[in-house]
DNA sequence: CGAGTTTGACCAGCGC
DNA sequence: GCGCTGGTCAAACTCG
């Protein structure tokens, strides 16, 4: 199953970025054959040293021009950071929208919370989207027809709004606080039957305008990864986007949208694997990139990383080298045009 | 003092 | 009907 976008880079994208512009040019005589002495002075002029110029002087070149190249290579990182910022802001409201979507499909069966117990079981047996979310990859499967048809409607509908996303925390971590962004208040602790681990209830703090709970349980295999069980789907902005929306901050939101919305309509259940890290890397990985550090998207780190990660994606794109190359070149051959870019 | 958390009690579904 | 279990409530408690 496709999913808009809930994958930072695609695997057949690389998105480093090689700005660390190799020594293409030499500046000493000495390093240069008196051919390709010819050769540059006819591309770069400017940057042959002319037969009185000085050491210093050339020296002097080289640090502006290094640090011309630095400030051309900051310029570039905001760009795609503001970039990511865009992205994200386009994914955010196409989450928005398609939540929007699937409640007006879903309205009059998704009117109110019952005390009712929801099988937990039928939830899990029909929990066959399982997706894995990672920084490079998003796989989605959704129930299968032949399942889907032996579960009456209602179940169908609850099931609609259930999403399940993994986190990894530290061992030693034992609180049961997951870092999604939104705010959440804690109404209640059981220790269930099968998982001698506590489970954690809670709502979102909008309630009871806002109908979302989730349950957080550390997982029974693995101690260290907390699982939350997302139920119903958040009717505001996500606080970062409201955070930006407001216009006070620039924070990119990279990663903000917690994977906590059901992010598709058509499964019944989202399972969203945020546990993997890059140093853990398992035959999975081969596929599937992951985040390493999902708990806090928005650290600079990650932002960061992902910089880097969508500057290796533009490196690969020979179009992009070939106009950057250009650019550069261009640039050094009209060097008093180079503030007006 | 208000907001959030903890925790025991209570309720309701489910299986036997 | 009864016991088990998951989910929720709400009083008590904690913290800033």
């Amino acid at each position: 199953m496709d999913s808009p976008g809930f994958s930072w880079n695609n695997n057949n994208v690389n998105t480093s970025l090689d700005l660390n512009v190799k020594p293409l040019l030499r500046l000493n005589d000495h390093d240069i054959p008196d051919q390709k002495k010819e050769v540059a002075t006819i591309k770069f002029p400017e940057l042959v040293r002319p037969k009185n110029f000085s050491v210093k002087e050339e020296n002097g070149a080289l640090v502006e021009e290094l640090n011309r190249v630095s400030e051309e290579n900051k310029k570039l990182t905001e760009m795609l950071t503001i970039m990511c910022e865009n992205y994200n802001a386009l994914k955010s409201q196409l989450v928005d929208y398609m939540s929007k979507f699937n409640n007006n499909n879903n309205s009059d069966n998704n009117n109110k919370e019952s005390r009712k117990r929801k099988s937990e079981s039928s939830n899990n047996n029909n929990n066959n989207t399982v997706g894995i979310i990672g920084n490079n990859n998003v796989s989605e499967s959704s129930s299968t027809d032949e399942e889907s048809c032996k579960k009456p409607a209602r179940e169908e509908t609850i099931k609609a709004k259930i999403s399940r996303v993994h986190y990894r925390t530290e061992a030693s971590d034992t609180s049961l606080v997951v870092k999604d962004g939104y705010q959440w208040r804690k109404y209640g602790q059981k220790v269930t039957r099968d998982n001698p681990s506590p489970r954690a209830y809670f709502k979102c703090s909008f309630a009871p305008s806002c109908p979302v709970k989730k349950k957080v349980q550390r997982s029974v295999e693995d101690q260290s990864v907390l699982v939350a069980t997302y139920e119903g789907e958040h009717n505001h902005p996500h606080p970062s986007q409201m955070e930006a929306n407001s216009g006070s901050s620039r924070v990119a939101t990279i990663g903000s949208v917690p994977c906590s919305a059901p992010l598709g309509s058509t499964g019944p259940t989202i399972t969203l694997d945020l546990t993997k890290s890059n140093k853990a890397s398992t035959k999975e990985d081969d596929h599937h990139h992951q985040v390493s550090k999902p708990k806090n998207m928005d650290t600079p780190e990650v932002k960061q990383f992902l910089v880097e990660q969508m500057a290796s994606s533009l490196t690969q794109d020979p179009k992009f080298t070939a106009a950057l190359a250009a650019a550069i070149s261009g640039r050094m051959l009209q060097p008093n045009q180079a503030d007006k870019w």
